[in-house]
DNA sequence: AAAAGGTGCAACCGCGGATTT
DNA sequence: CAAATCCGCGGTTGCACCTTT
């Protein structure tokens, strides 16, 4: 013999709760504190099913919750941890205080996984949707600020090294493209020899192992489209977004010729993960930087010339 | 001004693991 | 140990409000 049944089915109202009825129900879990759902409606004076009741509560009425707009901050965790956590809408929600699954959940539906789709990201994956991709008008944003795309993350914009930029420019378009690899070789090996690129000097710690030195800007031509040839990239600015395209193309061009590329994920490192989501809006230039850099701390097999992964990238049939 | 379509969010539903008897 | 229910979770729905035509 099991317990007694939750409630009776028949009788009990539904749909949305009346002032009265919250009334009852916050006088009731103030005297007696929440739990005990089952028994609670009865005791309360509610035709509710206990299941509503503490929907209700921990959703609505509870005095922690913090009602209003997200804030930034909260934004960017609630991606950091959904690429991190996936769909655990209430492992979430205990990273976020005053927050509730279901409120995180609702924005991420209505909100942050529109943005994503927008931007080319799959809000399941997080990586870049690069068969979607236009990567040309990415590529007009970049040189063109006032064709910036609108901001990820509720406008807010990251420094990125320009090195990484045009490194996440060329991955992808070498695999939306397919470029042929002499003609690539001849237009961008040498300015991309990874002993090329620089760092920002502003960081504490080298964010890319391997990467050191200047890089001048480079020309990159596109046999296959008249409009877009001959690009030579300047120092910009470039969202979220590019971090997604960046490490997804390096990632995608290091396993094509062997090798293990690791990106430590915020759960790996906890406070690496707390101290980017802070520093994003809210700190000073050189913070924010610092965010930036971080994000691509990611290792990188010595004595692998980039340029030489770039020239042997498989074809791919769209 | 009104109708149609879109959006946001509170609440419900059903499932599965945990708990109790 | 099995049966029955509780509890919490993620997915979905319905409706009020907003925007567009």
């Amino acid at each position: 013999m099991g317990r007694a049944p939750c409630c009776d089915k028949d009788g009990l109202k539904k749909g949305p709760w009346t002032p009265e009825e919250d009334l009852k129900l916050i006088n009731y879990i103030q005297t007696h504190g929440p739990g005990n759902w089952r028994s609670l409606p009865k005791s309360a004076g509610l035709q509710r099913c206990g299941k509503s009741c503490r929907l209700r509560w921990t959703n609505y009425l509870r005095p922690d919750i913090k009602r209003g707009r997200f804030s930034l901050e909260e934004e960017d965790t609630i991606i950091q941890l959904h690429s991190i956590l996936g769909n655990k809408w209430s492992s979430i929600a205990a990273r976020l205080p005053g927050r509730t699954d279901n409120e995180i959940k609702n924005y991420w539906n209505t909100h942050i996984r529109k943005r994503l789709l927008r931007m080319g990201i799959d809000p399941v994956t997080h990586a870049p949707r690069l068969d979607l991709l236009d990567m040309s008008s990415i590529l007009r944003s970049v040189l063109n600020p006032s064709l910036n795309m609108q901001g990820f993350l509720g406008g807010a914009q990251v420094l990125m090294n320009q090195g990484l930029l045009n490194l996440a420019a060329t991955a992808s378009l070498l695999e939306n493209q397919n470029l042929a690899s002499n003609n690539y070789v001849n237009q961008v090996a040498q300015p991309l020899d990874i002993t090329q690129l620089q760092m920002p000097t502003h960081t504490n710690t080298t964010s890319v192992e391997g990467f050191s030195g200047t890089m001048e800007n480079f020309s990159c031509s596109n046999s296959s489209s008249a409009a877009d040839e001959n690009l030579v990239l300047q120092p910009n600015q470039v969202d979220l977004l590019g971090h997604h395209v960046l490490v997804h193309s390096l990632k995608n061009a290091y396993q094509n010729k062997g090798y293990d590329l690791v990106i430590p994920t915020p759960e790996s490192s906890p406070n690496q993960l707390n101290a980017s989501s802070n520093s994003l809006r809210s700190g000073n230039e050189e913070e924010k930087n610092s965010f930036c850099s971080d994000l691509f701390e990611f290792e990188i097999p010595e004595g692998l010339d980039i340029a030489d992964i770039f020239c042997n990238v498989p074809q791919t049939n769209y």
